[in-house]
DNA sequence: TTAAATAGGACTAATTTGGTCCAAATTGCC
DNA sequence: GGCAATTTGGACCAAATTAGTCCTATTTAA
């Protein structure tokens, strides 16, 4: 049903978990899969993902973990999606090799582009900060996706 | 990588080739899969489908064949999608049975809710007319997203 | 040196999806 | 009335994707 994959409900889950978090300390994955109920195996797994494309700062050893590499208000939900699911695209029309030869050109190939601006746009416009408990549902109103075809 | 399934994808390029026939005459499952290249056995499946969901309107018996049941400029993408995927939802806590129990309120739910209305509205704002070759890209620059908030 | 962490990757099970096929019902035409 | 061309409905299997777990190596603080 066009769904995001469930790994990737739980990426933003335990990104959100974090911003909620005491930012002056690293959280291990223990600490959060206890904390979201998310068993520690995948968390673990969730974690190193997030690390790994810079959404997630790491500490080893010890006394290590994990923190927000940057302020909840600077990472978005898309940053979070494509960390796990790759460009945003909902057709392979979307990205640059499409594949449809059904006519000599194909003409949902343009449409579908501008669709998943759209959509792109409107993942880029929520914050961590805003999924978070902290300021929320505050600024998301006003979301505004003010698509003015300009791309 | 939250892409919409390929059976959908095909069924908005059936839908799509359907839009640029003649509109005065039905159209058999045999001729649009001829045109659009994609296998007899599947555009048959895809046709049951959209006939059933009231997209298109399905003469049986001889000479019978399939047609939009109403207008292009009526049919949207949404439609469609909605009719291969059933309601859009990204997450199952944009739908009204949210089993996330994680914490005694699901923080993440609310944002879901409006992330969904948006990329709901930017699918319904694409009409059929406007993949279509016809009146090719025009209408959809202002496609205008207008998302205030309000529900 | 040891314990507590993350890092990297392999592996399997479960689920979803794609695609095909068959038999039944309907309709136009000869 | 019978035949041929269609849609209808549903079952079925193969393929692909996804979810989840586990093992071993590496790093670091105490």
């Amino acid at each position: 049903m066009m769904r995001i994959n469930k790994l990737t409900d739980y990426g933003i889950v335990v990104m959100t978990r974090i911003a909620d978090m005491d930012q002056s300390r690293v959280h291990t994955a223990r600490e959060i899969s206890e904390d979201t109920r998310i068993p520690l195996p995948t968390v673990t797994r969730l974690l190193k993902t997030l690390s790994g494309n810079g959404l997630l700062d790491s500490q080893r050893g010890s006394q290590g973990g994990y923190s927000l590499s940057r302020s909840s208000e600077d990472i978005s939900v898309a940053d979070i999606i494509e960390t796990f699911e790759g460009p945003i695209a909902l057709t392979e029309c979307s990205t640059n090799t499409c594949e449809c030869s059904y006519e000599t050109k194909c003409s949902v190939e343009e449409p579908w582009q501008k669709i998943n601006d759209t959509v792109k746009n409107a993942l880029e416009g929520i914050s961590l900060n805003q999924m978070a408990g902290k300021n929320q549902n505050e600024g998301l109103l006003n979301l505004s996706m003010n698509y003015s075809g300009g791309m």
